[in-house]
DNA sequence: CTAGGATCCTGTCAGC
DNA sequence: TGCTGACAGGATCCTA
């Protein structure tokens, strides 16, 4: 799914498009994908906790939308350009809703639809107050950019046999990191994803940090995953990793750093790509 | 407590 | 063509 640079794409988009609009028809299509009540009421602000998505509304109630893996929010707006972004698949450009629409949100200038292939996402109605002590909200560890160099290194030590890339995908620990960034940033960072956490130093444990900001500003100032990558202006299929990812989904392809062959293996149960020459297998 | 694997669900692709 | 298994930009649950 999107990680915190997709759903940070998400949140700036919507957000001139949404708030001080009223949703005023809730349509559910599949019941796992909407917890709570529906609600009638107009769009405040859209905040984000990591890859959590939340639209606070005037009636002092909030949607929080998580998009897990194939989670996707299409805009229609009447008389103007659709907003998709998310999973980047063909619902960007396809007439909506489809067989993957699982909620549709009415609002005055349009819909929103909620797409999620795999069913993982949801949207929760819930208090704006109780927000911040929603479960899986009140674990999450800071982001790169509010994380300390010495609360992070601490969590590595207490992880140590793990391996560094399932720890750094742990959002307990350092929040915003999905598969593709995890891979980017032990790239840039030059450590195997296999490397026992407990083994990285503290210089590592800080490049690692600087690495996740870098390669997440650069992916949330290259604007995300949106329909506009999605579709070229000559019909085709863009992909936009192609303008920040270095190792991911480019196996069998050169290193842009030294072009040894990028290969892929499996770790902590996710596929991972990795320079073998760059990146060397710990002992 | 941590670590690792299975699981939720739909769809696509490689291999036979 | 049809079948099978592997895999997928996430997080949780279960077991050892």
């Amino acid at each position: 799914m999107p990680e915190l640079p997709e759903v940070e794409t998400i949140r700036r988009g919507l957000s001139k498009l949404i708030v001080h609009q009223k949703i005023s028809k809730t349509t559910i299509l599949c019941e796992k994908s909407f917890v709570g009540e529906s609600q009638t009421a107009t769009v405040t602000n859209l905040r984000r906790y990591g890859k959590a998505l939340i639209i606070d509304l005037d009636n002092g109630k909030s949607l929080m939308i998580h998009l897990r893996m194939t989670g996707q929010l299409i805009f229609d707006p009447t008389n103007r350009e659709r907003f998709a972004a998310g999973h980047p698949n063909e619902n960007f450009v396809d007439t909506l809703p489809n067989r993957q629409t699982r909620v549709i949100l009415e609002l005055e200038n349009g819909i929103l639809y909620f797409n999620d292939q795999r069913k993982f996402g949801f949207i929760k109605a819930l208090d704006t107050k109780e927000v911040e002590n929603d479960a899986f909200i009140k674990k999450l560890a800071p982001e790169p950019w509010s994380i300390s160099e010495e609360d992070f290194y601490n969590k590595l030590k207490k992880h140590s046999k793990s391996p560094i890339k399932a720890t750094i995908l742990d959002q307990t620990i350092i929040c915003g990191l999905g598969n593709i960034y995890a891979d980017e940033t032990l790239f840039m960072s030059k450590i195997h994803p296999m490397t026992k956490s407990g083994e990285i130093t503290r210089e590592q444990a800080k490049t690692i940090i600087k690495n996740a900001k870098e390669v997440m500003e650069k992916s949330i100032e290259s604007g995300g995953s949106t329909m506009r990558d999605y579709k070229k202006a000559d019909g085709t299929r863009g992909n936009y990793l192609d303008k920040f990812v270095q190792v991911f989904g480019r196996e069998g392809k050169k290193c842009p750093v030294c072009g040894a062959e990028i290969i892929k293996i499996r770790v902590a149960g996710r596929g991972t790509h990795i320079c073998p020459t760059c990146q060397k297998e710990p002992k």
